[in-house]
DNA sequence: ATATACCCGACTAATTTAGTCGTAAATACT
DNA sequence: AGTATTTACGACTAAATTAGTCGGGTATAT
């Protein structure tokens, strides 16, 4: 429980790569699936996700490939959660209206909170601090 | 993701009733379930396993039922989540050892920075204060 | 042209979570 | 003693989510 995902996982340490790579340098899905062992088709995704929410800028053809295009002190961990795997919040009721726990629920505003704590956490974490 | 389980979930509901009603009263699994709406043997289970760890202590036969048998102050929610559900982690090799990612991996570090400031939070977190 | 690389949706497989069932054991009550 | 009530527990099935694969498409450097 209160687990990432896989490709959440895997497009993290894709991310630290782009960013540990020299300007104007590129990485292809290839040499980072195979460089850390990360099924290739798998990371194409999350990469093609994170290219869809402008947080890396992918070039086709030959010569190809990814680069991050954004300061990774203005990427939050709650962005990129987001970005991959939809709303975060430990329980549905946080997003979502329709509870089919009658209104008898007692312990809504307590997962709020603990909610709202797992969002700042998450906030105050940027890509920055992943990469190092 | 970051989901927790709605085992989980019922628990805390049940936590906190029984946290709720008078000293030396029990209550069963049946009325708290009905009471909100939680499949009756599912929540049985989460019951068990908390009775198990000593947190709540169960009475059998006719006019049995639960009671709450720890201080909600000293119950805190990393506690609770790992009783119900086994190690608290964002990801596996947080306690496992066998990470097939070679020693590639480039992201352990803050990965682990990650879950303990979430472990940090479900430290200081009680039942005391999600009961309210 | 062709090889390389991203794009994207549909699909299957694996794993995890949710929920059910049957049986046993303790106990209060008559 | 017998019965109804309530917890205990493992085995099972069903549903949902996650992981991973595949096929066909588009852009582009050489």
């Amino acid at each position: 429980m209160l687990k990432i995902t896989r490709k959440a996982e895997y497009a993290l340490i894709a991310l630290r790569h782009l960013n540990g790579i020299k300007d104007g340098k590129l990485a292809t899905v290839k040499e980072i699936s195979t460089q850390y062992g990360i099924p290739q088709e798998l990371l194409a995704k999350a990469l093609q996700q994170l290219a869809r929410a402008k947080v890396i800028e992918a070039t086709k053809g030959p010569s190809g490939g990814y680069k991050l295009v954004r300061d990774p002190h203005e990427i939050n961990m709650t962005n990129f959660f987001e970005i991959l795997e939809g709303p975060m919040g430990i329980m549905d009721c946080y997003f979502d209206s329709g509870c089919n726990q009658l209104s008898a629920c007692n312990i809504r505003t307590p997962i709020n909170r603990i909610n709202d704590s797992i969002r700042t956490i998450f906030n105050k974490m940027t890509l920055a601090d992943i990469t190092y």
